[in-house]
DNA sequence: CCTTAAATTTATAATTTTTTTTATTTTACA
DNA sequence: TGTAAAATAAAAAAAATTATAAATTTAAGG
């Protein structure tokens, strides 16, 4: 039975956690632990939208207007996340990329190609099922993504 | 059963019926014809690669060196396109958007992270309960993708 | 097969997005 | 702390995308 995700987990103590697998990679890759790479990561957590690097950047400068966060560290830091595996880039049909954070939880998306509203869900079948055509073709699954297009109910009236 | 994509169908009868769907499309909003709107359906339709509109620019340029295609003409109708839903826009990883033809034969994608390899694939199971999971939640279907990221037989060696 | 109005095209300019550069600051660690 | 390596901001550069205007092409009717 698939569902509309909604997440009870305890905020503080899953930000800590991926907190310290991101301080992990770094050190792992001895790249440093900047303030505006925490920044980053913590807007993204605390987002529940699919950003595009600019308004990443517009929402990392009005949360921490004292931090002067430039765009081209936007980039860098986005994309050292997504080689990481941290991220996810999705590119919704004529919008651009979109990124959000991969290891908060996994979900596939409807997308309303009407309003552009996106609803998250998560289906068990699905899943196994990709799991198990990853195997059947000799691949070495590590993630997936989904989308599915048409028009909600709302925009149906 | 998932299966690997091969084409059996006469490559030529199938672009003329894509050809012609096309140009009712083009007909029923009162747009024209063109030469060069036939040509980046042509080229397309005969690609098998997930192009960029650059990439599709130079190889149409290479293709038909007469005729001066220039790069606003791809970007404009590779969004009529994509508007009309014959093609499809998609964003794999770190890598820019490309298109593909979405009319020439539905199917997924399983996307190697190490050498960037696409295997098209296409799966009844999933495909059903795409449906039902649209349906259950109030959204009246269109178009879906989805991406398998992981890693290939070859390079799992 | 002409004529004509509407649409499209090219070429170019303008805009937007992304990346690179450089001088300066910050971090990790001895 | 002191220092080398790495990261940052700011600015410039490069790349990608979109808009504009003059010229060309198309579709449709006579």
């Amino acid at each position: 039975m698939s569902k509309v995700i909604t997440n009870f987990k305890d905020k503080t103590v899953e930000y800590e956690q991926l907190l310290n697998d991101f301080k992990s990679l770094l050190k792992k890759n001895s790249l440093k632990f900047t303030i505006q790479r925490e920044v980053i990561l913590e807007t993204l957590y605390n987002s529940d939208e699919h950003l595009t690097p600019e308004s990443l950047h517009h929402l990392i400068q009005e949360t921490f207007p004292d931090l002067k966060t430039g765009i081209a560290t936007v980039y860098r830091t986005l994309l050292l996340l997504e080689d990481s595996n941290m991220v996810t880039s999705l590119s919704f049909g004529a919008q651009g990329k979109k990124y959000e954070l991969g290891a908060k939880n996994h979900h596939d998306h409807l997308i309303c190609t009407e309003c552009g509203c996106i609803t998250e869900f998560v289906d068990e079948e699905i899943e196994d099922r990709q799991e198990n055509i990853a195997n059947e073709l000799g691949f070495k699954m590590k993630d997936h993504s989904m989308q599915i297009y048409g028009i909600c109910n709302k925009c149906q009236n």
